[in-house]
DNA sequence: ATTCTAGTTGCAAATGATTCGCATTTGCAT
DNA sequence: ATGCAAATGCGAATCATTTGCAACTAGAAT
């Protein structure tokens, strides 16, 4: 499975060394982290998975690689809650997150409105648009069940 | 101009005691800054105005009544940037906001198309969608045409 | 391979936003 | 006017994030 040094390693060193950064093993995890993280972790889970394999790691480090991923366009910074921020592989497709308010469940979605929007909005304000983010809060499925139930109890 | 017990003051009062709560003089200035403020006043922002009618005022108590605004509905937390919260007074239209990455100026618009998108993506997902909030960023025509300026001096 | 140095890191302390505990004060029902 | 629960002020605590600095290291130059 492991071929000596991995496709992606290889991958990750390419592409820090096109933006005039080192390679180092910091940065290469915290990239193969938030890679295979599937959406949306924050600092300090990135953290703490990393430390398994470098328990030395500092967590100013996973920040600062964090802002320089994202500055580098590789890595994205999305506004799931108001307390803290989680970062995801700054994917081809443009979506979106719709947060459940009982269970915290994060769904992602794609809406092909939201350009348009951008669109609209940037000509009828004169700016040049340069991301939207969209964030809907709700109950999920199974929350708005739970909820019913409860509602009939009362 | 002022009649006494302004009209205002007595509107506040009505409203935070049919809510069961008490009306005190902070939570009458809080209120009516945030009113008054029109648009986007942080809880620093609001404690700093307050506190020119009541200097023994304390932050907290900012905090606390933003907070209870908010649990009756009467203010709206927004989140313009990433590190702070903003709050406004609930606006019986929905609007959204579009914040300059050059000078940080905040615009609000209007969206119907927003509308749909709750309603699409509600029910795609299966989710009772209680919320919608949209942040575009991007360059107003001001800082459009200084940016193009010194791109063109490169 | 060895050396050199600027880019990076780890650590601890600083910062900024927000919250909490608790003693004191105050609105308001009686 | 009186009493008491609700609200406030204050300082300390907490949480997320940033920063200063000395020690370390990747990678270019030798």
């Amino acid at each position: 499975m492991a071929a000596g040094v991995s496709n992606a390693k290889k991958k990750n060193r390419e592409l820090l060394s096109e933006a005039g950064l080192r390679s180092t093993s910091q940065r290469q995890s915290i990239l193969d982290i938030i890679r295979r993280g599937q959406g949306h972790l924050d600092a300090d889970e990135v953290y703490r998975r990393a430390r398994k394999k470098q328990p030395r790691l500092s967590l100013s480090t996973v920040y600062r690689t964090l802002q320089t991923l994202k500055e580098l366009g590789l890595v994205e910074e999305v506004h799931l809650d108001e307390t803290h921020h989680h970062y995801e592989i700054k994917a081809s497709n443009e979506h979106h997150h719709l947060i459940c308010l009982g269970c915290g469940k994060v769904v992602e979605f794609e809406c092909p409105m939201s350009i348009q929007m951008k669109e609209e909005v940037g000509k009828e304000k004169g700016f040049e648009i340069v991301n939207i983010e969209v964030r809907m809060t709700g109950y999920c499925p199974e929350c708005r069940r739970e909820r019913e139930l409860s509602d009939a109890g009362k």
